[in-house]
DNA sequence: TTCGAAGTTCGTAAAACATCGAACAAGCTA
DNA sequence: TAGCTTGTTCGATGTTTTACGAACTTCGAA
């Protein structure tokens, strides 16, 4: 379990982003990181099996939408929400009010715990 | 060749329209329409071949993007910039902004005719 | 050092997608 | 009517995506 490559600003595409953010998992996915707090792999809840979990967060994190951060066994989980800005102003936005707006993504959310 | 069926506002959904652009021909043809200006089929040039272009446009008449009209053996399409605009705020200039930016879908043009 | 927890990777299977050429349908035109 | 033009549809093929469970790797805890 090596630290994980996240592509820079530059390498980032739009296709692959468009790609990354065109699975209603993932979309959910980045609706709970939206508030740009960072969260644990373990925190997050989606009707998928882990290994499927983890490959939504490596498609996003592969097309530089997410962070990974290694800390022990565990790892967390952060929106690279002023990289995205800087390289595809307004995209996120839309597509964040948009999902919101036509409830896309409800299917993920967080496990209760002391936050 | 009947005319073609085409989502309501409220029918279409994020998740295909983020499918939809995702395909850089298909972001190419998006953006050889982007000026508003109605095309002929005939008029859109990409490199495959025209029963691909014809599926290509179907994604794109089917997510809501685009518009076909029928006239003869002719057809043309559009941009449905004012109802991708209602429903999906602020998306679609996004991704032209970034498609311009970043040079996704020059593979796809205009052949030339009188315009 | 043995065990459990946390994620990733592997092997696999099913579905979706992109692509092509051939066949087709529908409307002009000669 | 016969033929041409314009796109769509069909059938086949190879690739990509989504998904699962099992096996694996790492680290921390007992």
């Amino acid at each position: 379990m090596k630290q994980a490559r996240h592509p820079e600003p530059h390498e980032m595409t739009l296709i692959a982003v468009m790609g990354a953010l065109s699975d209603p998992i993932r979309v959910g996915l980045v609706r709970v990181l939206s508030d740009g707090r960072e969260r644990g792999w373990g925190q997050l809840r989606a009707p998928v099996a882990k290994s499927t979990l983890s490959h939504h967060l490596r498609i996003l994190r592969d097309a530089g939408v997410t962070r990974t951060r290694q800390e022990g066994t565990r790892c967390y989980v952060e929106l690279r929400r002023a990289d995205l800005e800087s390289r595809f102003p307004g995209l996120l936005d839309a597509v964040l009010n948009a999902a919101h707006a036509d409830d896309v993504g409800l299917q993920v959310g967080l496990n209760d715990t002391a936050s």
